[in-house]
DNA sequence: AAACATGTCAACCGCTTTAAA
DNA sequence: CTTTAAAGCGGTTGACATGTT
């Protein structure tokens, strides 16, 4: 294990898997005084522990309310979503799932629901499509010749796929001057391996078993839900293929798009609101912070069209903010990538 | 059958926020 | 207002289980 100085290891206490004798102690101490104050629990509770720890055991185990039952698939719905409008607020998201830790929701995130997305070829960071993430690469302007220079190596890439290469390049070419903004510049910062990208596509068109249903898939993106059977990996681990098909009939007819920031912010404040109070009755727990806040205004700036082709509309006040920080881009480029932008051979 | 790879999940780390002194 | 301890949080690790070669 590490050799780094923690509370824990500065009081010589117990570290790793609890026991059923500890955890036992730490139930009846609860039962008799109640949580709070988990610095005393240890000493009160006869625990060689320290107080984080049973604070930890308590939340993510012990309490009375948890499940520990696997989630159902309207469980995994609602993380996929919450996911796609708040990003990694694994405690927000838990607070909508009654009996769920944000421990649990995270773990369940990274071991599950991300590889399902990946092997559908949905980027579980954006909740977009590969392909058009892709495609927002060439329509950066900020990012022009750099834009020009992937598309040239995804060019190379996909002209190695067999089958129909006009179906499968069409949806990764450059659609020049139709994403600018935000949104599609956010793309270019939360996704940023490239190559895992390809890979994922690669993975994706190899695991359709023909070019007809990645026509039907891709091409007809507004009928294109995570539950789409052509989509199903078949080349994946088993355990990512069995959940992948146990919630092929929850999620079919949801679209991609339903994951979208868009979706769960722009329809109106209300709906904003609505979404950050959450299920209490008493209506008691809200989110604290700017984030609601921030996550409205910027839902303001973009406005995505309701075929997912990631149109954004920019207020006229936003414009000298995106254009400074496609100029920082630019100057960044320069200093790190200079090659890059004297690339000249593929130009359009 | 053994070795290796991969998946799962409880627990930990360290940073941030909150609240009390 | 400042300091400090407690609690909250998201990211990461590692032990164990399971699958694959």
């Amino acid at each position: 294990m590490m050799a780094q100085s923690t509370c824990c290891e500065k009081m010589s206490v117990k570290r790793g898997v609890w026991s059923p004798e500890e955890d036992a102690k730490m139930m009846a101490y609860v039962s008799k005084y109640g949580t709070g104050n988990w610095t005393a629990v240890p000493k009160k509770a006869g625990l060689r522990r320290c107080g984080k720890s049973c604070r930890l055991r308590w939340n993510n185990y012990l309490r009375p309310d948890l499940k520990h039952d696997s989630f159902t698939p309207q469980e995994e719905e609602l993380i996929i979503k919450l996911h796609g409008a708040i990003g990694t607020r694994w405690s927000i998201i838990a607070q909508q799932l009654p009996g769920r830790t944000d421990n649990d929701v995270k773990n369940y995130w990274n071991s599950k629901l991300r590889k399902k997305l990946q092997d559908m070829g949905i980027d579980p960071v954006t909740h977009k499509p590969y392909s058009q993430i892709l495609a927002d690469y060439g329509s950066i302007g900020g990012l022009r010749k750099f834009g020009h220079s992937l598309n040239k190596d995804l060019k190379n890439a996909f002209t190695q796929i067999e089958g129909n290469p006009e179906e499968q390049i069409v949806h990764f070419s450059c659609r020049d001057g139709q994403v600018r903004g935000a949104q599609s510049h956010q793309n270019v910062h939360e996704s940023t391996d490239l190559l895992d990208q390809l890979q994922a596509i690669k993975k994706f068109t190899e695991a359709a078993p023909g070019s007809k249903n990645i026509e039907t898939a891709v091409t007809a993106s507004p009928q294109w839900g995570y539950g789409h059977p052509t989509l199903s990996p078949t080349s994946s681990s088993s355990s990512s293929a069995c959940s992948a098909g146990n919630t092929s009939s929850s999620l079919q007819g949801l679209n991609w798009q339903d994951y979208l920031l868009d979706d769960v912010f722009v329809p109106s404040e209300e709906n904003m609101a609505e979404y950050f109070m959450c299920g209490d009755t008493d209506g008691s727990r809200k989110i604290e912070g700017p984030e609601p806040t921030q996550a409205l205004s910027q839902s303001k700036n973009i406005v995505m069209d309701n075929h997912g082709t990631g149109a954004t509309v920019i207020r006229a006040s936003d414009a000298s903010f995106l254009d400074e920080m496609l100029a920082k881009e630019n100057e960044m480029m320069l200093l790190e990538f200079p090659s890059l932008l004297e690339d000249s051979t593929f130009e359009s």
